[in-house]
DNA sequence: CTCTAAACGAGACGGTACGTCGAGTCTTCTA
DNA sequence: TAGAAGACTCGACGTACCGTCTCGTTTAGAG
């Protein structure tokens, strides 16, 4: 049923993403589907997030710019190139109306992505390439939530130079030796 | 109908606005209401900004880090006290499956809103307070885009703190004396 | 519309006879004949009256016995060799549990046909064929309904024989000189 | 199994009388259920008629007018006044579109009760109280046959004056004396 | 006193139809 | 003559029962 349900996402978006059509699809029945997943969204999202599985993974050289640019130039180039883009944005989309598909998002999504790029981090913070007053759920949001943010607006380009410079722009601002001494992170 | 269109989504959100509602409160028809707008987004969209026609506007101190953070401030208290928050992310999340609703968000909500940020940070670029190969479109999506990705992941904090950090960390990175050399931004 | 759910009607009966298929076979929305009728008991029974809009005449040769034992033989006919009579007793069956269906199968069906027969009988009644005591309604029931108790049985034969011995035994019993004499029958 | 599917029945009518509704109530699976009754109608009957395995009987004064009268008053009430009419009204409705459920309610509800009349007015004809040419099954269907027509069609009262009436009419002509002379009944 | 075979409950499932909602189109009638 | 009123088709919604189909799990009778 999932497999059904990705190919219809995958071929017609959420606006023609129905329960009717996924069931016509996979031969279940509707109420079938109701009973495993609330709304359609929340079906949608297990169905890509089922289909693509694959996270990407964060390069480890030591060097932490290196690593995030290698890994952020690999995220807009999916996003910009394949319908991993596309689809992305319209659950994150649907899922501003539907809070239990928000939900779903953020653990089935959001979640394990984010803490490939909060780990790095914090093996780099823990290195001393960055500095330990440096929050890096902010950072985190600077880097990736930035190219989330242009993949949503849909207007901005979409390339290997804004992820560059998103990382310029901010591990300027958060290696040692630079930008005034804060109040230490918070716990996470 | 604007009036009613807009009081419909205040009351109701984006997905208790129909057409049918806008037409039952304004008093209008639904082919009156089909002349003017081509979809419920576009005319949900026009009805909100209608509404809000208020942009926040950015003061100016001369010292662009202490008027970017007030900016920056007053807009997460709008995401996160008023309604406008909540509108806004159903907004783009709906304009993801409707592309002449993405155009006209662009057009009416991001385009006026992104220009004051980047006129702001433009005149300290020319007062050297910016390095002149920073990119400021990009700045912005790390500083406005930012705090749009945590409205519509709706999850980390949007607070104070988080502007005060997202302003610090890029901050650092795009002031002369650090960061490298980049090649001079693209003329927008 | 009446006449696709004629069809359909005719074709299926009332175990195959649906909303949906109506809808199918008329081209009309289901929201259509929802507006119009109530249930799907009260249009099949339109649709089935609209079509068999005629109804049995009884004839007057001014010998009331003869009259309605012709009219009776007629009628047994029709609910025995034609799609009448399953129709009939399906509408009645399903009027059952639809009390609506039930008020319309009265006002529709049993009122025309019922004062057919009882109008005859009251003109008998004044040139004195009947008694003046014999409530017409009874022997209406104990004519047309009998007739009406065998279709729905489907057990005892529904003929000619059967329909001269109902007008024989009943006749006798109220004819002038027959019989013990009763309070005069209510007013109708 | 039957007592819950009579509660049921009695509860809810036939229109609410579920396999579902029963199986839950009984604690049987529908499996279990389907084993033993082909349709709802079967087991709907079959579950009332257990209940009421109380067939009116049929008093013996000698005088058949008065028997079947007593009798007519006692059915009349019966129908009228308890739930009796309304399941066995919406047990034969529902017989209308379900051969199998019609052929048991024949053998099960109709049978029995008719031989009760029809023996009484045998012993009646043999004693010539009742002409040899009459057809009884003709008589029953004019005495309770009109009545169940009543309690179907839900319109005319169904009462003491009712029963009344249809004794006289019948009685008179079916009275040796009386009326023609008629070839005798046909063999039952 | 076991062991096995039938019967049974539980309930998932595909399917048909239900009755409702809103989209978007199309008159028709009024101001 | 523009626009309100509203009927209409269409597609999808979420639900109810249907009748079928596994699954364990009792429960007896046979060994």
């Amino acid at each position: 049923m999932l497999a059904a349900a990705d190919e219809l996402l995958q071929r017609e978006g959420m606006a023609g993403f129905t329960m009717e059509g996924v069931a016509a699809l996979s031969g279940a029945s509707k109420v079938t589907l109701y009973k495993w997943w609330a709304t359609k969204g929340v079906l949608a999202l297990e169905a890509y997030s089922a289909s693509v599985n694959h996270i990407l993974s964060m390069p480890d050289t030591g060097d932490i710019e290196a690593d995030v640019l290698a890994h952020l130039k690999t995220f807009v180039g999916l996003l910009r190139d394949t319908a991993a883009g596309k689809v992305t944005a319209e659950l994150l989309g649907a899922a501003q109306t539907d809070p239990e598909m928000a939900a779903a998002f953020r653990r089935i999504y959001l979640e394990p992505r984010r803490s490939i790029g909060i780990r790095a981090l914090r093996a780099a913070q823990e290195r001393r390439q960055i500095r330990v007053d440096i929050d890096l759920e902010v950072v985190s949001d600077q880097l990736w939530g930035a190219c989330m943010y242009r993949l949503l607006t849909g207007w901005q380009p979409l390339d290997d130079a804004f992820a560059g410079r998103l990382v310029t722009n901010v591990m300027c601002g958060i290696k040692p030796g630079n930008g005034r001494t804060l109040p230490p992170a918070p716990e996470r």
